[in-house]
Parts: structure tokens; C-alpha cells; sequence
DNA sequence: TTACCTGCAAATAGTTTGCAACCCT
DNA sequence: AGGGTTGCAAACTATTTGCAGGTAA
């Protein structure tokens, strides 16, 4: 991700460009597997030591409130924070930390369309997000 | 639930029955809507005033890994706790804190055959859960 | 200019821990 | 009797808040 793309994607959300801004948003799209405000944090503090650790979790907020990116909670006692908006599932690993994102357009309308015909009584489904649990299997 | 019924069940699971594990476990059938900790430790000290709030996470934390409850995530900053250990979805309701426990076995059988035929790479399943967001209708 | 941002330090709040006393089995 | 449990207070920790000074537009 190039830094002007990310000062696009600031300035499209209302959001003023700052030096923190752009390497919060910027290690987020660096760092894999949905790192947490501490990941981040260490991240940035090698090219960028005196970023505090409250800017952090305000700009975090502000970037997920602005849909640039996604919170997402574990059963750990942190956030994870993911880059990709767009809605999707996530694949957890059962003995590690590790976290995927599983996009599967023909799972979603099957979803769909299993819903739309067989609802669920007094609700109104308007998102549906799957948690699948297991274990990732290395390629030989 | 009757207490005698409580009893074998901490009894089956090797815990000592005590006073408080008996009252925690009487007040998550009680209670419905998922309760907080604070829910459960307002509920029994009505009752049982000496509780401490320490001695309430400890046993929710034995009942949990005995499979007597199960801890549920949620969005907001603290653990609710389900008396439904069988492995189930939930409703998330999106404008309020309701949460509500969905079973469907065809869903599930629907899942498991879809999976079993596609599969996901480097990916070895062992438990899907929904989380299904939405709003619930009250019926007139 | 000025409304929005940042940094610092202190606060928050749900949950956990250490340990002595207690009490099921 | 004795090891699991409880109660209390203090600790923990991820995250938030208040506010003074800074900075992008």
C-alpha cells in the first residue's frame, strides 16, 4: 500500500492526514494475521518512537468507526484489527493464536438463500458471520 | 431446576458442592439473556449477600471447564455466560445487548455436508458457529 | 484560524491472584 | 483429616479519558 493511497483513503473519510494516521493505517496493511493494538505499537515505535499509546487506540477507533478497518474480538482479552472491511468469516485455530479471513461467495449465497426461505421467527437477519474453529495443516 | 438435580450434576463433574457453586449454577438457569458476571453476583447476593465477587469468577470459570456452562464473547468488554452447552449459534441483536441461542439442525447438517464436499485448504474443521446479527421483532 | 489531533498521566473496569481461613467429602 | 474452596484485598491489564499543547486544512 502506498503512503498517497493511504492519504486518499483518509481524506476520503473526513479523517485529517497525521504522521500517526499513516503508519497506524500503514501497519495494519503491513502486519498479517489481525494484529493487536500491542503489535501495532511495536510496529510503529521503530520508525516512529514517540507515538503514544492512547493516540493509538484513538486513531484505531476512529479508523474502525470510518469502516477502514474492522474490529475483531477473540476470546482472549484483546482486539484484533483487520484491513479487509468487506464482509467476511474468519477461520480460528484451536491451539494457536492465528486468525484467517475465509471469504466464500457461494457459502454466503447458499446462506442466503437457506435464510430467505426459512427465516428465523421475530428477527430480521442482517449480517451473518461465521467463526470456524480447527486446526491449519502446514503443506508438506 | 432443583437443587438435587445441581448437585448431580457438580457431583458428575468431580466439583465439591458448596452453597455458592449451587447458587451461581441456580442463578444461570434463573437468568436468562446470557448474564454477566454482574448479573449473576446481583442475582445471588438477594439471597447469599456474603458472596465474594472473586469466589463467583472462580466458580464460573470451574463450571466452564467442566462443559457445566460456557463463557460467550461478546462485542462490549466483558464474558456472559450460557447454561446451553450444547453447541449452538447465537442472535446478536444489533441495537441492544440481547442475545438469544439458535439451534437448527438442518442449518448445521446443511454446513457439515457443504464443508465436507468443498473443504477449505489447509484448513482440518472442528466446529462452526454463527454469530447472527440482526434485529428481534416483537410479535403484536 | 480553528477545529481536530496528539501525548502524557491518571483513571477505568472487568477479571485474576495470593493467601489464610474454612468446610465438603 | 486434608485438599479443594472461599473471602478479602490488592494486583493486573487492555483500553479509555481529561486536558494542555500542537498541527493539518
Amino acid at each position: 500500500m502506498k503512503p498517497t493511497d493511504i492519504q486518499t483513503k483518509l481524506t476520503e473519510k473526513g479523517l485529517k492526514v497525521t504522521p500517526q494516521r499513516m503508519a497506524i493505517l500503514q501497519a495494519i496493511y503491513s502486519l498479517n494475521n489481525h494484529p493487536t493494538a500491542d503489535n501495532i505499537i511495536d510496529f510503529i515505535r521503530k520508525n516512529h518512537p514517540n507515538i503514544a499509546t492512547a493516540t493509538v487506540y484513538k486513531v484505531l477507533d476512529a479508523l474502525n468507526e470510518k469502516g477502514l478497518i474492522m474490529k475483531v474480538k477473540t476470546d482472549k482479552d484483546f482486539m484484533r484489527y483487520d484491513a479487509i472491511v468487506e464482509n467476511h468469516h474468519h477461520l480460528y485455530d484451536s491451539t494457536s493464536e492465528r486468525i484467517e479471513d475465509f471469504n466464500d461467495e457461494e457459502l454466503n449465497h447458499m446462506l442466503e438463500k437457506y435464510f430467505e426461505q426459512k427465516g428465523i421467527p421475530n428477527f430480521k437477519i442482517e449480517d451473518i458471520k461465521l467463526q470456524i474453529i480447527g486446526k491449519f495443516i502446514s503443506n508438506p
